[in-house]
DNA sequence: AATGAATGAGCCTTCATTCAT
DNA sequence: TATGAATGAAGGCTCATTCAT
């Protein structure tokens, strides 16, 4: 099935947008990069601060939604944060681009608009915070700075999209347990047998 | 003692490029921001570009230059790990925009230019490397994917400098403290006693 | 019929590079001798360079293809000389700004252009040397240098670009027979029928 | 004996002007060949408009007040259009550069420059002129076009200043000796016994 | 005599966007 | 739906020139 045109733009956006920036991607290259004149792009876009707005809010309510789904029911503390972690990586590692446009170019959203996208984001970051909250007021976790470990954290897993590729030696699920392991010795629940486990898979 | 013209453009540079991007940051605003005429500015630059790869090279120099002061005659992977956590932390706590350029518009050069600020990148990032590498050769962190974990770690305190604030309830020491505590519990190095004496101290 | 746009802004290069040189016609000049908005302009040609090298080609096309249409068939070197030098003459005095313009603005343009133009010129100034080379060495022509010669007769006629006027006494035709004279004068092929038919007709 | 900074300032204007053009010659350009900061070039030149007029006028004059001289005492036009012709051709082989800016660069100066300059070019070719004229009402000249002829001599004579190279094959004295040739071949002065000698001496 | 600093005006070109077809 | 044509504004950079030192 051809590709929706749309779509096409969109990902033409995204991957321009992630490669050179914003403000380094002219409508010239985002219409080549489609396969469109560039009059014939607005058909399918708004502005391009529009588009780029659209790519930051879908994203962020995939990700919000998709966390949401997945902590559904649970309250331990430490699952819960291995959950957030893993989910996070992978779609780190599923759509950098994407994560990294919103990462870097928030800055360019007028006002409004941003404030929508930030909404979005402490939205989500809140679901990191709970979990971390929960854990240290249970004594399950031992951080002294929780909110700076909660920001520490997910700072370490935005990184991610920034370097991880598929063609590495790692599997995503590996990839994934391993930081949910990392972070999980970073919060102090030094989760002695999985971290074995994970030892011994190697 | 009045400021020197070269570093009030530098100044304006590191702000705006940090603030709104290198793209997103024109000609004439450098000048306003310096106080000089569009012309002015090309008394104290080459070009826009020559002058983001100049403050990327003096950013990354400084790093490399005080890390390896830092790391000398030290062999212990803990300690050598602490101190480039610390030296990080405060690198990008102190000089958030700086660090930010750095890590944000890389894209932006010409392959000759960005080969050479990425050399001295990789440089820096070696004497991590270097000390988790020793370390789990030692036995003395135990953790799955060193490579991994490096750019984890690297990636966590990166972050530092996008949301430190100096007016923030941590201080820089304990921030700083903060992290090196976090990143060798993710190492597995499982440093009880500075562990406690961390948390003993807040 | 209404002008073709792209031809308008070749009339107005054309007409402004002729009288005001290259360097001394601005892109703002331009737009407004065309009647269109210096961003417009660039719909129809791709650079003000490219705009140059594309009239200076067309010029050389035109005069080296009449040239050899000219030509075909005739062998009597006098004959070809004073066809060419009719030829020749005919199109500076019909087209001087576009010749004015290869004579003049050479050197602007970057070396793999400009040779690609050379080569043209080159190809045009071998019809002219062939023609004084073949009438020396059939002792149709006496001239002491042959190869000075032939220059110093191109940059003759050449120069009637640089001054004849259609308002002048002297009819394009009869111009051109009288510097066909001069010319084969100049070779030693001392036409006296010709001469006098010449001086008769007038 | 070192070289007047004032006169290094005007070899510099000369070899650039000529070689780039006035408007293609910055005077950044300038000063670089004068090895001179931008700023202490002006201590040496009034504008750089003013510093061109300044070598056409010199150029001009040296050529006119040459002329005169060359040309005292003198009646038969045959041997007055010899002289001009070599003289010319002379001045145009040494100073090609000079005598290029002379020919290129008029459109360049102000009406009131221009007019001062046309003045002198005028004064001069009036010799040519008259020398025709002498010529052709003596019946020395047979040539239709009396005012033609002498400009199509003129323009001849100057695409010297295009081609000539003194590491060329001819001597400068043969060259202007072949120029004269050509040029009372052209007006029908058929010098017999000159051209051939000149035949024979080569 | 010499120049570093400074600049308003201008350079060529591209920007994101609109609109008639 | 698709796009050539069009543009005001802005892009980075250089212009010729002045002036205080």
């Amino acid at each position: 099935m051809a590709l929706d045109t749309r779509e096409r733009v969109r990902r033409a956006a995204v991957k321009l947008f992630a490669t050179k920036g914003f403000h380094g991607t002219g409508i010239r290259d985002l219409a080549q990069e489609s396969n469109l004149s560039t009059a014939s792009l607005y058909h399918y876009m708004g502005s391009k601060e529009e588009l780029l707005a659209d790519i930051m809010r879908d994203c962020l309510r995939t990700l919000l939604d998709s966390a949401e789904a997945e902590l559904t029911g649970l309250t331990d503390p430490a699952e819960r944060l291995r959950r957030l972690v893993k989910l996070h990586v992978r779609a780190h590692a599923r759509k950098p681009r994407e994560t990294r446009i919103v990462d870097h170019e928030l800055h360019v959203l007028a006002p409004t608009t941003r404030r929508s996208i930030v909404e979005l984001r402490d939205a989500y970051e809140r679901l990191w915070a709970d979990a971390v909250g929960d854990g240290v007021a249970s004594g399950v976790f031992t951080t002294a700075h929780p909110g700076v470990t909660r920001i520490a954290l997910l700072e370490m897993c935005n990184g991610v999209a920034r370097w991880y590729s598929a063609r590495g030696s790692l599997s995503l699920d590996d990839l994934a347990t391993h930081y949910a392991e990392v972070a999980l010795r970073a919060v102090g629940a030094c989760p002695q047998r999985s971290a074995e486990g994970q030892s011994r898979g190697e």
